[in-house]
DNA sequence: CAAGATTGACCATTCAATCTTA
DNA sequence: TAAGATTGAATGGTCAATCTTG
């Protein structure tokens, strides 16, 4: 019961673009009635897109971005990791990640500490500035989501995130298929 | 029941980082139960995120960004549109727009042409060969975003739109509030 | 050779300033 | 003065190659 619940997504770029019906100015094609499937990817990156907007704005009064965001979360959350398992949890590339940690670094927020089993790696590690940072955002951080998603009823909130766990899932699964 | 469904989203940065239980490895605070919230904020990104690398790996396959690809559906089903009004649906900014415009224009798949009633406005339409592109492209693409749902039944797949409709409106909304 | 991290080149986009026309 | 579009600089990443250690 371990959490694995990292990854990313935020700046949103390029999405689906449905239409129901096209206006037929000039040279427009006929309507379109998308198929239902279609109907939920663009409902579902709209609603991402909906709350990547909230959540960015509410971290970046604090300076930080989504992705900084994200590592200090799980490294609060799980205490020193090394880049690579932050890697695979924030989902950045090996470059991004290093690049990240650096900016971090800069930061005052996290350190670098060598690994004694394995002279490769490295791992990072909260300063206390930046533990008191995450634990000083945190909280209104998770209250911002908690109205962000209140539009619907903690049961429906249950039965989405259910929905969309299978689909997320599903979709990445088609991957290696 | 005209269209309005355009937006963006898609190479995924910077999402959240949910924990069930902390490792509590050396220094690591005490583990979290995070709220529902929060977890259907995690999923709803994480589910996001993988959609959206099966339609960029998709699209990218044609030689088009996603954001491009949102351009010439939009303009498919949608006829002649002002740079301005396409900025919105695709939800760019208007440098963006200018950018992503030049490079479609580069490729030949996009024209522009001035607008008899706005001299500062220019139209984008569609060449020939770019609406033969998203003609071709299109079927097959929405094949695969019905297989990447797949996972969900056409009925749940509706409640999961209804959920995700509200959600996202709801979190629009936080914004202007 | 493979795995972890780093570097540097590149890229899609944003942001702020600017030009043109309403 | 503001709205539409464009430009150029800056940014948050990716990707491919490289260095070091297992």
């Amino acid at each position: 019961m371990n959490a694995k619940a990292n990854f990313r997504a935020t700046k949103a770029a390029g999405g689906p673009v449905a239409s129901k019906a096209g206006r037929n100015t000039s040279s427009a094609p006929a309507g379109t009635t998308p198929k239902g499937s279609l109907k939920l990817w663009v409902v579902l990156a709209r609603a991402y897109a909906a709350m990547a907007r909230q959540v960015e704005t509410d971290i970046s009064r604090h300076g930080l971005t989504p992705t900084e965001f994200g590592i200090l979360e799980v490294l609060h959350h799980k205490g020193p990791l090394l880049l690579g398992e932050i890697q695979r949890k924030v989902l950045v590339t090996s470059g991004g990640i290093t690049y990240l940690v650096d900016r971090l670094v800069a930061k005052g927020l996290v350190e670098r500490q060598d690994c004694p089993d394995d002279r490769r790696a490295r791992y990072a590690v909260l300063t206390p500035t930046g533990e008191a940072l995450i634990r000083r955002i945190f909280p209104a951080h998770s209250n911002m989501i908690e109205r962000a998603v209140g539009a619907l009823t903690p049961d429906e909130q249950a039965v989405a995130t259910s929905l969309l766990r299978r689909l997320g899932r599903g979709a990445a699964d088609l991957t290696q298929e």
